[in-house]
DNA sequence: TTTAATTAAACGAACATTCAGTTATTAAAA
DNA sequence: TTTTAATAACTGAATGTTCGTTTAATTAAA
């Protein structure tokens, strides 16, 4: 807490006004994290474009976000596996990706996604790309534009008929 | 320390006989869970079954540790997540998982695998499975049979040829 | 003057770690 | 077998620090 204090340049005490505890603060900024991702997540994605083409960007925009974001990708990531979390938060997280959901249902609809619930969507692409960038950053492996593009389509496949 | 002292019925002092201090202790545990973790792996992989056949084993008894040992399974993916993992101990840990290693390299000859990376196919493989468990265990979805057939079937065709 | 915002300082609790001393184990000597 | 000496294993209690949090007072704004 004195940490941050000080890096907010204010003093612990004025962290308690707006915070209860430190607890809530970081759930608070759990939540901030996940909706700023959330809006950058959606950049570039308009109407008229077709399930793919959405998905593609969406998936490639989460990449981006994680590589120029690092620090807060790791936090997420941490705080997400930690006992810290409570539901509330957890539900309004997810809530910021409704516009991801309503892609992945209308994917359905278009016969083009499988008859799948969207946690196994998810877990058929996101997940995978999150666990090759946690490896990319810890150095084990290198996450260039040609794995990224295999990744990418094996996915793809993954969650459409 | 005062906590794992008592719960181990020693004196705090007692622990640091054996390990240096608290992060060395932690790494030590984590080493060990991810040891008893590949054994349970292998149980009832027998050299002579085919790919298909031992890997759809390993996939299952991973399930199977995960589900009933969900604290230490807990604990190796918060761990994980932290930055309290030293490189070494992650070396040492991925060494364990050397017989899955071979198989997934008896698979690439064979033509079975797709012609991807040992993390490209993890990716696609357990980190789904890892990420669903999870969902289980925060009650978000159920994963029962079925679910969990659905998933290896998408998992299967979407690292072999 | 009243209200809101901020803070320095201090609080108790929790923490990892250490040290001086005790107990248990072993092995050799009587 | 018993006694003794030496070593190893263990420990209760304390240490210094860090941490989250609060209070009482100060400053700024309206």
């Amino acid at each position: 807490m004195s940490k941050i204090a000080k890096a907010a340049n204010v003093s612990p005490a004025t962290i308690y006004v707006y915070f209860e505890n430190k607890e809530q603060l970081l759930n608070k900024i759990y939540l901030f994290v996940k909706q700023e991702m959330s809006a950058k997540l959606l950049q570039g994605v308009k109407p008229d474009l077709s399930v793919a083409e959405a998905f593609k960007i969406i998936w490639n925009n989460f990449y981006q976000y994680a590589t120029t974001n690092p620090i807060r990708f790791a936090f997420t990531e941490q705080f997400a596996n930690s006992p810290m979390v409570d539901g509330i938060c957890k539900d309004e997280s997810m809530s910021y990706f409704k516009p991801l959901l309503d892609l992945f249902r209308r994917g359905k609809t278009e016969k083009i996604f499988k008859d799948i619930s969207l946690e196994i969507f998810i877990a058929f692409t996101f997940s995978p790309l999150t666990g090759l960038i946690k490896e990319h950053f810890s150095g084990e492996i290198i996450l260039d534009e040609k794995v990224l593009e295999t990744t990418f389509e094996i996915a793809w496949d993954a969650v459409t008929n």
